[in-house]
DNA sequence: TTGAAAAGTGTGTACGTACACAAAATTAAA
DNA sequence: TTTAATTTTGTGTACGTACACACTTTTCAA
């Protein structure tokens, strides 16, 4: 471990004062080229790096960072994710951030248009953190904040079209893969069930997670289509409707997933048919799939890890106000993990 | 996002002057019973934190850490928590860490109690990290430590009889019940293959594997003993002879595992002898490994979060001197995680 | 050649905590 | 009661960076 060297100490390197190296540090402008050219080869030698202490010390700005994902259910996948936000903030606590909140219902594009022309009004906004659902309204928001040069990322999903200074999200294509691999299904005999959804198109992880999984299939010599069902993801009485008719026309059915997080849906209900002898392979470690997991009416659940996506986020921003000048454009794509019953216990909401 | 309080406004709050509020959060003593409780009740009130930036600042310590664990080969278990390491020394390198690494070989105690007995000889040491393997030697150099008032944590795996400030494992019996649900094995055909072991005897870890591993047969209603096989670690061709005539001996043998990191010897000889029927289940993100599932010949790794281990441990530690004053023991249990040649591509060495 | 204006450079202070040291208050001893 | 010893409390400076401001040098038009 060497010795950081000082802003004090670069200075003295290059024979000039400490306020022409901070200039340079910084690119605050108004420096000669003979001492720019001697400071950044001192800064080069020494290994210069900002302490992030001590600039946290003299900082002394307030970064408004305004977020706009679906609306956190006790237990579900966006709490996890607002875990992650939480983790950050209070990690970063000594930093000044303001931290405006615009959730929308995942289920209305009315309320997410909504939500986004508040995340416009936002007064001083620095930054935007997006959970995205629907594609034209965000398109439409993102437009709007590259003209206004201001900064975006996204969490859970990317938006085609669009220009986000970061990305955190998991590899759906995978996603569906892993599904196949878990299942380890036969030629006949299965499902892939889904959620209805009112007005707009399917979201785009499932669509991506139902390719990888369909890809699988094809490389494992599966040629049989797999059969389909949609069920109300808001009336549960309806949907056990909807899957126990499903199940009664379609004996044969022995794998299914779901390749949403409604799965322990499908779960209660095969439990109430009493066909033990359905795998099950769903996503997302929420509260209500633990227990099916837990209650073995789930086989496995495929898990990305959305406490990380919301950390990541704001340590990215944070970190770009705070020590980056430029835009350092990054897509990072986070674990999928499988859970069974076995495993379950070590993992936590706040798994990072 | 409430502004944290200062020291300063703290002391207003309480009629004192910032250096009584100072000696009472580090209890440097000499302050009378009628301020402490006045300091208390603001500290309280304000939800006082102190500011890590700042305390950075003003902190001069050096931090001594000696590190013990078996010697990282590229590519290998060790070199993940090393790198774990790596990463926290980064982070924290605006603070004054001196790092005395004393490696040993895992596979011979003498070097073990070499590695031991200087770690006791190193200057000013203020903590010590174990990557233990033997555990006579282990607890003797805790017992020194213990009387020395020296803080100790453990990566990896914990030795009983002692008293650890920390521990970052997995559980390792559930890494044994995952082996079995991913087996997913019939009445007989089963197999334990581990690495032969001079000397001493077998670690723990793997000991604790396997009794996770028969808990699962057993209540999954499978009597029969898995057969057994020991290869050499050190020694390839005796190696592969030794794993290919227990094949040819039992050829029935459809599902296999391998309670440590050597899997990939298996995998490899099962491949050249064209043994794509076996199942085979393994331990452990490495290089060797991640090639063998990518190949197929592996069909599911088990694998702890060793950088996890290393971040984690000098976090603590760092957090420990740094802000905490008094002990706050603390046992890490990490997620398991389940990794396919599908979902491969999404976990890298460094996964936390 | 002169003298603004512009460009370049140095100085000094603030940030909030840690800690040394000085000052004040209390206690104990004579 | 007085004084010394002791305990308690306040003050001031350092840490390394950010940034405002003042100061110096260069540039360039008149």
């Amino acid at each position: 471990m060497a010795k950081q060297a000082s802003i004090k100490e670069i200075a003295q390197m290059a024979g000039v004062s400490p306020g022409t190296v901070d200039r340079i540090i910084h690119n605050r402008g108004k420096v000669s080229e003979k001492r720019r050219i001697a400071v950044e080869k001192a800064l080069e030698e020494a290994g210069y790096k900002t302490n992030i202490h001590t600039s946290a010390v003299s900082y002394r700005k307030t970064i408004t960072i305004a977020v706009s994902c679906p609306m956190a259910i006790e237990g579900g996948y966006w709490s996890s994710v607002e875990k992650g936000f939480q983790d950050a903030l209070d990690e970063f606590s000594d930093i000044d951030i303001r931290w405006v909140a615009l959730p929308y219902d995942q289920f209305d594009v009315d309320s997410c248009n909504s939500a986004y022309s508040k995340v416009l009004e936002v007064e001083n906004l620095d930054a935007v953190i997006i959970g995205a659902t629907f594609e034209e309204p965000t398109q439409e928001l993102c437009t709007k904040l590259d003209s206004m040069g201001i900064p975006y990322v996204f969490v859970d999903s990317s938006i085609k079209g669009t220009a986000p200074w970061a990305v955190f999200v998991s590899d759906q294509h995978i996603c569906g893969q892993v599904v196949g691999r878990l299942l380890d299904a036969e030629e006949s005999g299965l499902a892939i069930l889904a959620t209805r959804r009112r007005g707009s198109k399917r979201a785009t992880n499932s669509i991506e997670r139902e390719r990888g999984l369909l890809d699988f299939l094809k490389d494992h010599g599966i040629t049989t289509e797999p059969k389909r069902c949609q069920f109300s993801s808001t009336d549960i009485t309806l949907a056990e409707r909807e899957i126990g008719d499903f199940f009664r026309e379609n004996p044969e059915i022995r794998w299914v997933t779901v390749l949403n997080s409604r799965g322990y849906i499908v779960a209660d209900t095969l439990k109430k048919l009493g066909r033990s002898d359905v795998r099950l392979v769903c996503f997302d470690f929420t509260a209500d799939n633990r227990r099916c997991l837990e209650e073995g009416s789930i086989y496995s659940l495929i898990c990305q890890r959305p406490a990380a996506q919301g950390y990541n986020a704001i340590h990215y921003l944070v970190e770009h106000f705070f020590y980056k000048v430029g835009r350092k454009e990054k897509t990072t794509t986070l674990p999928i993990d499988v859970v069974f019953k076995e495993n379950l216990p070590c993992y936590r909401e706040s798994n990072r």
